[in-house]
DNA sequence: TTGTTGTGGACATCATGTATCTTTTTACGT
DNA sequence: ACGTAAAAAGATACATGATGTCCACAACAA
């Protein structure tokens, strides 16, 4: 019941990346000490963040990483699915997750489906505009 | 970010022993049918779950489990804390699990003890008076 | 005593998290 | 043009915890 480290380092990353300058890069090696995340590690995380269509990257010695986006369209719903892949509170309520009671609804299904949907909104509402420096919380 | 199996085993076998009749016990066979929980795993569940005073627990050939105090007083919260210890949705909100910006309230963590305060509050509010059959939801 | 119950420990398997190494790409100085 | 350094990208190996499984043992009512 706990958000896996790679997510929670994702969203480090990418607060670090909405702080930068624009047309900054930040690097592996840059963000890594910056956030103290383990070098080997937040790299298939970028790379990860890349293909999901949330970084943008270039290689090369003045290479790096990028938002593909405005900080305020980047939320952390986005940064965590594109990590972890779809969020589901409970394994019965992802698709095909849940035989249980086959022909009424099941209880506890509908609990964790509304707490998941909660979740998920508040989730989607916490963008990275709110995460740089000097701007109004 | 998704509860364990053990606990979501656990939460069904609490289902299924609030809706036994009054003194009548559950065993482990039964429920392990009845649920479709491994047997062995189910075994180390309800002896984690009594060991937390939710169950109590009779040996012998007539003996089994059953809550030990009624439904209604038994919340989700109660369950889940029993079987995975405390419910943090982060790292960083655990006891010593966050170092980042030690001067300065980090931002990331005041929304990470939030949500979990949100959350754990919808657990303890649900209570399983609620899942006895032919009771009002 | 016998069979059913719970208890406890050892082990297997898989995903997650981490570290090490090599390859490919690019810029820059010579 | 060339070589080198610095960057991303990829491959591999290992540690740890979650999820079960297996089996021997203890308790106890019939």
């Amino acid at each position: 019941m706990r958000l896996s480290r790679k997510s929670d380092y994702a969203l480090r990353a990418i607060k670090h990346m909405a702080n930068l300058p624009t047309g900054k890069l930040g690097s592996i090696n840059s963000v890594s000490a910056a956030e103290a995340i383990p070098r080997e590690f937040l790299a298939k995380i970028l790379k990860d963040l890349t293909r999901g269509g949330i970084l943008v990257s270039y290689q090369g010695v003045t290479g790096g990483y990028r938002l593909a986006r405005a900080a305020k369209e980047v939320t952390f719903l986005h940064v965590i699915e594109a990590i972890d892949g779809p969020i589901h509170l409970n394994l019965c309520t992802e698709d095909d997750g849940c035989r249980c009671e086959q022909y009424e609804t099941c209880q506890l299904k509908t609990f964790w489906e509304g707490q998941e949907k909660l979740f998920k909104k508040a989730l989607g509402r916490e963008h990275f505009g709110k995460y740089r420096k000097g701007r109004a919380k």
